[in-house]
DNA sequence: TCCAATTACTACTTATAGGTAGAATTATAA
DNA sequence: TTATAATTCTACCTATAAGTAGTAATTGGA
């Protein structure tokens, strides 16, 4: 019941870019630094944020980091389906291939309102909204 | 985002049981076929739950799974305990290891309303209630 | 041109969940 | 007592997530 690591990361990460848009790149050892995030567990996080178009990534000195559009427009379930984890409609709470229009689980109905709050929340804010709330991390 | 298999295929085989508990003892080849689960993972898992105490089992011919006590003081929370699985007061959606009392993830706040009614719904719902409920699986 | 700083790629290791196989143990009924 | 039907135990296999290591490719500047 829980984001995978790589997600939660990666929220953090781009959170924390956001958070320092002026400064014009931001490079994975100033990342890991700042957020205490291995290194090289951090730039294999990047390449794939970077292969889903969100960022663009300069190589070579002086290289990094940088948002490909504006981050209101960015929203945190963007993120999460690049590590294949934002919350499906069709997914439910018992769901191992059985619960569907057709056949309901046991606890189908309940489980609505929680899922739907949750796919809200991801699909609703954006960088912008989360940046800088919170502490650091 | 989602319980654990064992956690899920726990919940439909109790479910089950409390819906037959007339039929004084349940064994695994019954659940096996009833449920469409492999056999040999059922019975590691109702392993598991005997240990818990939450169920007792009968060896030997005409042997099979039964309930210690009523279904009606059998919360599903219980069950996703013994796979550790139930959600924690301090789990938060960014979490690893930086969310508390301190120190607030950028989700913090949009987290708590979903997260208290799973853990309602898991604490809250007996087997007795949602025996029955939805279809057959 | 060459060095240094940077990301990207490939491959590996480790940890954990999911699932399977076979033999050991237990208990009943005939 | 013996065959049989059941759970339990130990060990394994497979898939996936998490994390690490080394090297190649790219770029800017001295």
């Amino acid at each position: 019941m829980q984001l995978s690591n790589s997600s939660q990361y990666a929220i953090r990460i781009l959170s924390y870019m956001a958070l320092h848009k002026e400064s014009k790149l931001l490079n994975a050892t100033q990342l890991a630094e700042a957020l205490q995030i291995p290194y090289k567990f951090l730039t294999k996080i990047m390449t794939e944020i970077v292969k889903s178009g969100l960022v663009v990534s300069i190589r070579g000195r002086d290289g990094g980091y940088k948002f490909e559009k504006p981050t209101s427009e960015i929203m945190v379930n963007e993120i999460l389906s690049i590590f294949h984890d934002s919350i499906p409609d069709e997914q439910c709470v018992l769901g191992i291939g059985f619960c569907n229009g057709l056949c309901k689980c046991a606890l189908h109905d309940q489980w609505m309102e929680p899922k739907h709050l949750m796919q809200k929340m991801f699909q609703e804010s954006s960088l912008e909204d989360i940046a800088g709330k919170g502490c650091k991390f």
